[in-house]
RNA sequence: GCCGGAGUGGCGGAAUGGCAGACGCGGCCGACUUAAAAUCGGCCGCCCGAAAGGGCGUGCGGGUUCGAAUCCCGCCUCCGGUACCA
């Protein structure tokens, strides 16, 4: 067994060499199929999803940070027997390819397919696992007549509208959804320009019909951000419609209904005035011919404001009185009537009723134009005095309300309710919810997109195409005249088209949908991506989803993945799917910056391309890296530093596994047993490290813990090189050790595995079959047993020793232990502990001393 | 402002009520080598001490507990989201 060796006469080791090895391994799976999905294989599925990415050109680390655990996810789980179905896809349209082709002159189509073919060979490169048979690619005709077909449906269904509103309009991207804007600043999500508002003819989708079951979480399972984020993005608000009237006068007779939402219906008498929103359409009737100069400016003031800066952070108020008056439903009183931009026209009804002793914004237009203010709560023991002038906000269980009338000395919980009673009875009220939640702005004034299948006809209106005409085709040759303009909008050929009812000549939509639509429903496309006919096959889609595990970005919490849950309600409503999610978890992986910590991007020019870490080291190394960085979801910038630990790492478990008899001439102990240590307490060892390993690694696993993963393996690896070159070295013990570490790290670094496992099979006298179809090694809790244990002790909570006790000592055994250690006792000085604590079973021991 | 997340060695990070700093980077020392690289081994939170050992230490201040990086209260800083939502 021993042998001696010079290492200058011993045949040098061969060399780990990634660059050759996994190029032919990739090759090799892929004839073999390794990773082709039978989805009519009955064993238990796990459908894993990770987003598409936007065929920007290349790929840089921060897809391979979310792609490679993912794929290691997949690979786990098939050594665990089950039917996994990994695909990917390409998020193909949308304005970077448009922003190209004005710029190049060439057409949106080549520079996204000449991007998504390099990207293909970016993505297998890494090595992971995808079903390349079910690729999607949302910009062919046969995936994007899927969304024209959807539109008609929920059209049929009373989902989808058109109405002409004022919406937000970026110069360089045109429309955008609400959710697309971002900042106090009003920037476009996408380029960053001003954005500006516009009244256009626009389709919605109807989603606020879901915003109750939108805040309904139970089937889904995402992390606790974007659970709230959706919630307030959804923003349900629960108070009261109060109908308010207005009080006739000499240029106008009175009687118009005016209401309000308001959420402390208890203030009503606290009322002092009224503000309208400058879009409200009763701004006009109500203004008074000697206010009406004063108005017309304000309102002109608050379009050009809302494309400056409106919503600028210190935000004074500023309003104008209609020279009118309200009257207060529930007292009669006559209050004054005011336009002002802090009221939104597109929340609530658009009014309120103005309270400034009990709300913020309130108080401060009053203060600024010298309005009344009227407490009509107070906490109990406030004497009257203490009621005047200031606003009280807060909003507490035990106050009252005063100066409210037979409500006087009432909670105000409960005079809010009997108010909207009393209202409600005279039908001057009623309760109410209100939502944040807007409808889907679907509409986009741009080439690169579905285009929207509605033709427009002087007859007949807005038609519908009918559904044998789909795809509605995006031509494949536009006129780019290098500005921003929707080259459809003077495309003859595509405009001109009879009106399905009546053959009147007429025109096309030339708006396109958000592509947020296409990334609403393309995991169920994966699942029959050449289905004719239906979007998908519903059998399939019944039995493969809601996904099991969907992995991106947390940067589409209020987006994706919420236009993608309400996108599944309503294709549930028009009865194509069952399941009210499309997902049961979400997980959302860090965001890897630019070394400078800023987001990665071509014009910062702080892009890391991987395909030069993987000409340097190879893709098992660039994937370890990404795992070993720090926990999955936490990212952060971009530096190589380490990235050398990694390959090193995978060297040692080449040489482990090739050559385990090696002798490390530079070390003093190589090939001696550690101190105290026989050949069976070796072999013992060895077991109880695999073993042990095994348990923390398939937990981590499980968890997605890819960072503590990868350093208990390299713990594994450094217990084994201790063994290097001893009597244990290539026993079966050694043996069983490296072949649960090569197991352990096949879902990682799946290339490197593969070849050491093939060339251990033959050693084994076994035929060759892929790592990658093995099981799931079996947990020995035997070899993780050890004979006995150390147990740190503690005095007045300070670890003061450390003693080693059989491990199947009880509680007394242990407690003598501690106290017979002689450093214990030098300690206690004589004196005898008042409290001895084990924690943990016997873990640890806690000697309390009163002094 | 509001909502969410984070703050631990020179650095990435580990430990979620029980031995703070696993694993890795980096640094220092040593071995191997004619030499260098590669490789291998050892040491490295701060302060006192020759050592044994002791004191301090997880953003700051308090608290709960036998015991706190971890739980509670009050702050500070950074990152993300949001922007007058009545």
């Amino acid at each position: 067994m021993t042998q001696t060796q010079d290492p200058r006469e011993r045949q040098r080791l061969e060399r780990y060499d990634p660059v050759s090895i996994e190029p032919r391994w990739q090759a090799r799976w892929e004839e073999l199929g390794l990773y082709k999905t039978n989805l009519e294989d009955r064993r238990e599925r796990f459908y894993l999803l990770t987003m598409y990415p936007y065929p920007s050109g290349d790929l840089h680390i921060g897809h391979w940070y979310i792609k490679t655990p993912t794929d290691a996810i997949a690979r786990y789980q098939r050594m665990h027997g089950k039917n996994v179905f990994l695909p990917i896809g390409f998020d193909a349209f949308g304005l970077p390819a448009e922003n190209a082709a004005i710029k190049n002159k060439i057409n949106p189509r080549d520079w996204t397919m000449a991007n998504i073919e390099n990207m293909r060979r970016q993505l297998r490169s890494m090595g992971a696992t995808f079903d390349w048979d079910a690729e999607v690619v949302t910009a062919d005709p046969d995936y994007y007549r899927w969304n024209q077909w959807f539109f008609l449906q929920f059209l049929k269904a009373g989902l989808a509208y058109r109405q002409k509103s004022q919406v937000d309009w970026c110069p360089n991207d045109g429309t955008l959804a609400r959710e697309q804007v971002e900042g106090v600043d009003r920037r476009c999500w996408r380029c960053g320009a001003k954005v500006e508002k516009r009244d256009l003819d626009q389709w919605y989708l109807r989603v606020t019909k879901y915003a109750d079951e939108l805040l309904d979480f139970s089937e889904i399972e995402f992390p606790d951000p974007v659970r709230t984020q959706q919630t307030n993005w959804i923003g349900r608000s629960e108070g009261g419609e109060i109908v308010f009237e207005t009080a006739p006068s000499a240029h106008h007779a009175g009687g118009e209904e005016l209401r309000v939402f308001t959420t402390r219906p208890d203030t009503l008498f606290g009322a002092t005035f009224m503000v309208l929103a400058p879009e409200h359409p009763l701004v006009g009737a109500l203004t008074a011919p000697e206010r009406r100069a004063e108005v017309e400016a304000y309102l002109a003031g608050a379009q050009v404001q809302t494309e400056i800066e409106r919503m600028s952070t210190d935000r004074e108020k500023t309003g104008v009185a209609l020279g009118a008056e309200a009257v207060n439903p529930v007292n009669g009183e006559r209050i004054p009537i005011f336009v002002a931009d802090y009221v939104l026209g597109g929340y609530g009804t658009g009014a309120i009723m103005a309270v400034p002793a009990h709300d913020e914004r309130d108080y401060a237009f009053a203060e600024k134009f010298g309005l009344p203010i009227r407490r009509v709560v107070a906490r109990p023991g406030e004497e009257a005095a203490d009621l005047v002038g200031a606003a009280y906000i807060a909003h507490s269980d035990d106050e009252v309300l005063v100066n409210s009338g037979e409500y006087d000395g009432l909670s105000a919980d409960e005079g809010g309710r009997r108010i909207v009673a009393a209202l409600e009875a005279r039908g001057k009220g009623k309760a109410a919810v209100t939502y944040r939640l807007r409808d889907w702005l679907i509409s986009r004034q741009r080439y690169w997109g579905t285009p929207i299948p509605i033709i427009y006809c002087e007859t007949h209106g807005a038609v519908p195409v009918p559904e044998e005409d789909l795809p509605v085709r995006l031509p494949d040759n536009v006129d780019y005249e290098g500005s921003g303009v929707n080259p459809l909008t003077r495309d003859e050929a595509f405009l001109n088209v009879a009106c399905p009812i009546g053959g009147e000549p007429a025109r096309r939509e030339t708006d396109t949908m958000d592509t947020f639509i296409d990334s609403s429903w393309y995991w169920y496309r994966y699942l029959s991506p050449r289905q004719a006919g239906t979007p998908f096959d519903v059998d399939v889609v019944e039995s493969w989803t809601p996904v099991q595990q969907y992995t991106g970005g947390a940067e589409h919490a209020v987006m994706h993945l919420l236009y993608a849950r309400e996108w599944t309600k309503m294709m549930r409503d028009i009865g194509l799917v069952r399941q009210n999610e499309p997902w049961r978890r979400v997980f959302n992986q860090g965001q890897i910056l630019g070394a400078d910590g800023e987001r990665m991007s071509k014009s910062r020019g702080n892009v890391q391309d991987p395909d030069d870490l993987v000409q340097k080291y190879g893709a098992d190394t660039v994937r370890l890296f990404l795992m070993f960085m720090g926990p999955w979801d936490q990212g952060g910038p971009w530096s190589p530093s380490g990235i050398g630990g990694v390959y090193r790492f995978l060297n040692r478990v080449w040489a482990l596994s090739l050559d385990p008899h090696y002798r490390e001439p530079g070390d003093p102990d190589a090939g001696t047993l550690p101190d105290g240590q026989d050949e069976g307490a070796a072999r013992a060892a060895l077991r109880a490290a695999a073993h042990r390993t095994l348990r923390e690694v398939t937990g981590d696993y499980e968890a997605f813990h890819f960072n503590t993963m990868v350093a208990k393996l390299m713990e594994l690896s450094n217990t084994l090189y201790r063994y290097r070159g001893t009597s244990v070295a290539g026993g079966p013990e050694w043996d069983e050790a490296v072949r649960l570490l090569l197991l352990m790290l096949a879902p990682a670094a799946p290339h490197i595995t593969e070849e050491l496992w093939s060339r251990r099979l033959p050693a084994a006298g076994q035929a060759w079959s892929s790592i990658h179809t093995a099981s799931w090694p079996e947990l020995d809790l035997s070899a993780v047993a050890e004979s006995t244990r150390e147990v740190p002790v503690q005095v007045n909570g300070k670890v003061r020793d450390r003693i080693v006790v059989a491990s199947n000592a009880d509680a007394a055994a242990v407690e003598a232990a501690a106290l017979a250690s002689p450093r214990v006792r030098e300690l206690l000085a004589g004196r005898t502990p008042h409290r001895i604590i084990q924690a943990g079973g016997g873990r640890l021991v806690n000697l309390v001393v009163r002094d």
